[in-house]
RNA sequence: GCGCGGUUAGCUCAGUUGGUAGAGCAACCCGUUUACACCGGGAAGGUCGUAAGUUCAAGUCUUACACCGCGCACCA
């Protein structure tokens, strides 16, 4: 081969991502494109955009302010910067909405074991040193993560930057729940919450995992019966015993009737109870029931208005009820118990083989201690009476859903959410933690009863007139998160809210379907009238090489901000996305980042050839294709044809895949090579010099998506070449050149 | 117990409305005076979890089962 090798300085060099990433993202963030309301001329240009006047929108999940980058962010900024940069290059406006939460418990928790280690405790600090303390540490990590999303090369609007703590988020978090109070659908209620003992906090369903484990199952004499419990430390205030109305080895015994018998702490009066709750086949067919510690106990205390008493405090120690046992912790409680009733010879046998489910706290496993507590809830399933179909939160939600307003990638999750929300429980929103937005509202000191205060003037209790106080728990972060969409958008004045909402797409965690989703739909149509999105993108988790997942404990957490330090972030990009199918969990190895560093290399080499190739090329005499070239002209255009369909399906894990082999196993391994020797022998090489260049600049933009970097790089040298030689174009980025599905002009 | 995924080449995964199985990586052979060894060429590799059914035709549809993963509800 003989062809001249002079080339520019920069494409001597073999492609460095570390330099020339940082370089153009920078020059991305100053063109100011990343606001939709920044666009390029064809944009606005009727007759040049098919799409003018077209919209679309998503928001970025909001990270924890507090976090670190992790895999999971590599997926969610990549697949969504491919939906971003490729609306764009429709001619969309394209907004991609930047956000922060302050992720209220899950930052506490983070604080708390800064504390710890100091030697410090939340507990006993003054409320609003404590706030102030998790605010600056919140803020100071903010940076961080917003420096670590760029690298990714998010191209989201940073201008419009929103901070779930912002005062017109806030506010408009506050606007909901006056109106939730006002239409009767949150109160605070007298339930059995999920209590933990170690972060002294109600959770919500949500929060709560259950883990099977291996315990004593004990059965004890109460009276003329046997009751089996596992739980023998919570029996002291039990005086209810319950058995199933149909079953023949009590029906001696009816519903109400009082027996004496002798107890833990001496002789009781317990009270017959008939339930069809009760298993006949399990234990005995009797149980005595514990309402203020058990959700199943407390439903039929509820049903037949039973006395609840509370047997164990918030710490898990045992009250004054308990007798001597008093002021014990419940787990060395237990054993103590069980010697005393083998004392009183209550002990019939013990199943040292029971094998049950245990709920514990998601984040530091300490088993729940359900309790019964003054929380707010919002009523899930009620019927909203100021509604003028009556409908409650969650049919409103099913309803769009089932009507296919909103659509789920992958189908399947449509099912999951229906399956959720046909049975939802009303949620508690109450967090009885400091890191949060407060709740807006007055609490009587004679009958607890809360009242919504948003305007801060309410002094006198409006159901007794006694003197009230304010509330101290703050909202669970997903009720603030909840209301994403409208409230950073600006509902209802702002223009952004107008032009952008609905949005178009939600792309987030398969995970958090029920936590954010479900109640961001529910929430946006009950405050809106307005569905929140029009497509749900799910994603499955990253997982480590081998399929695990991925966690601090197992020493396998893999950090991307390291892979993009070695194989660049395009590389990165690509080995996120090539293959990865919605919903569908991710193994993230390095060596399939590795190869994707050899496509950025192999496009680098590439253009730097056709650079090469086309230096004396006249772009203003273009002349026809050979009969060869012109078949792998319309070969391209038959790629983009179908890449473009399968983008507009969300199918980017195909596109990527399609790419890539199209770029190295056509264009580099046949039209290059073909080329060559074309070039050598002068026979048509005017021809295939088009081609070269043509299908260069064609595949920079449809990669562009994916490998934003290499692609800027490569686009701005030709630019700056055009300059110099001929002036076919004005320079552009090509962050914001014309996807070529519809560019038909020659001038490319 | 109910529900949802998954089971395809050594590994990680694709496979659109049913028409004789695909990619990347790894392994194998050959080559390499220049865009690129971060390379080129070639060959190899699968009875698509099991069983039955529908069909001219099933990885793809139906049913049952097995195993793996997940979610929901649970029995004290």
């Amino acid at each position: 081969m003989q062809i001249s090798m002079k080339i520019d300085e920069k494409l001597l060099k073999p492609y460095n991502p570390k330099e020339t990433e940082e370089k153009i993202y920078k020059l991305w963030e100053e063109s100011g494109f990343f606001n939709p309301l920044n666009n390029p001329d064809w944009v606005n240009d009727k007759k040049n955009n098919p799409n003018f006047g077209k919209s679309f929108t998503i928001l970025m999940p909001p990270t924890n302010a507090n976090g670190s980058l992790h895999a999971g962010h590599g997926l969610v900024m990549t697949i969504e910067d491919i939906m971003t940069r490729y609306k764009r290059m429709r001619g969309y406006k394209t907004l991609w909405l930047p956000g922060l939460d302050h992720a209220g418990f899950e930052t506490q928790v983070v604080y708390e074991k800064k504390l710890e280690k100091e030697g410090r405790s939340r507990f006993g600090m003054d409320r609003d040193i404590l706030y102030k303390e998790i605010l600056d540490f919140t803020l100071k990590n903010s940076s961080n993560i917003n420096d670590q999303v760029k690298r990714l090369g998010s191209s989201c609007d940073w201008s419009r930057l929103k901070f779930s703590l912002d005062n017109e988020i806030v506010k408009r978090v506050y606007e909901t729940f006056k109106k939730l109070y006002k239409d009767d659908l949150v109160y605070r209620g007298e339930r059995i919450v999920s209590w933990c003992s170690k972060h002294q906090t109600s959770f919500s369903d949500l929060e709560i995992k259950d883990v099977e484990q291996i315990d004593n199952l004990y059965y004890l004499k109460y009276g003329p019966f046997v009751i089996a419990t596992s739980r023998p430390e919570t029996k002291f205030g039990d005086k209810y015993v319950v058995m199933h109305p149909k079953d023949i080895r009590y029906k001696n015994y009816t519903h109400g009737e009082k027996i004496d018998l002798e107890w833990i702490n001496g002789s009781i009066s317990a009270t017959i109870i008939k339930d069809e709750n009760i298993d006949m086949e399990f234990g005995t067919g009797v149980m005595t029931i514990t309402p203020w510690h058990d959700t199943a106990d407390f439903e039929i205390a509820e049903k037949h208005k039973l006395d609840k008493e509370q047997i164990i405090d918030e710490y898990g120690k045992l009250l004054p009820i308990a007798g001597e046992f008093a002021g014990q912790h419940i787990k060395k409680a237990r054993t103590l118990i069980i010697e005393k009733l083998k004392n009183k010879n209550l002990v019939e046998k013990i199943d040292k083989n029971y094998k049950h489910i245990v709920r514990v706290c998601y984040k530091c496993e300490n088993i729940i201690e359900p309790q019964i507590k003054k929380q707010w809830f919002i009523k899930m399933s009620a019927p909203n009476k100021s509604a003028p179909d009556g409908a409650s939160l969650a049919q409103n939600a099913i309803k769009v859903i089932e009507k296919g307003e909103i659509k789920f990638i992958p189908e399947h999750y449509k099912k999951i959410t229906l399956n959720w929300l046909n049975d939802i429980k009303d949620w508690n929103i109450s967090r009885q933690i400091v890191w949060g937005i407060p709740i807006p509202a007055k609490i009587c000191n004679t009958c607890e009863h809360g009242m919504e205060d948003v305007e801060n003037n309410i002094k006198k209790c409006e159901k007794c007139g006694g003197e009230t106080r304010q509330d101290t728990d703050t909202f669970d972060t997903w009720f603030s998160s909840g209301q994403w969409p409208f409230a950073t958008l600006g509902y209802p004045d702002n223009s952004d809210f107008k032009n952008f909402y609905p949005t178009d797409v939600m792309e987030t965690a398969g995970e958090i379907i029920f936590f954010w989703v479900s109640r961001m739909i529910m929430l946006g149509l009950y405050v809106t009238g307005e569905i929140p999105f029009k497509t749900i993108y799910l994603h499955g988790l990253v997982l480590d090489a081998k399929g695990q997942k991925m966690s601090k404990s197992k020493g396998n957490v893999i950090d991307p901000l390291i892979l993009m330090d070695k194989y660049g972030t395009d590389a990165f990009r690509m080995g996120m996305i090539v293959g990865n199918t919605p919903g569908t969990s991710l193994a993230l190895r390095e060596d399939k980042i590795k190869a994707y560093k050899h496509f950025a290399n192999k496009i680098w080499n590439a253009s730097r050839f056709v650079l090469e190739q086309i230096k004396d090329l006249d772009l203003n005499k273009l002349s026809d294709f050979d009969e060869e070239d012109k078949k792998s002209d319309e070969e391209l255009k038959n790629l983009i044809q179908e890449i473009t369909k399968e983008m507009d399906e969300y199918k980017f894990y195909i596109v990527a895949e399609k790419l890539y082999h199209y770029f190295w196993h056509t264009f580099a391994d046949i039209i290059i090579e073909r080329s060559k020797k074309k070039i050598l022998e002068n026979k048509n090489a005017n021809s295939v010099k088009i081609l070269l260049y043509t299908h260069l600049i064609t595949l920079l933009k449809i990669l562009h998506p994916f490998i934003p970097f290499v692609t800027e790089e490569i686009w701005s040298i030709i630019n700056s070449r055009r300059k110099v030689g001929t002036p076919t174009k004005t320079s552009e980025l090509l962050m914001v050149e014309k996807w070529p599905f519809y560019a038909q002009d020659k001038t490319l």
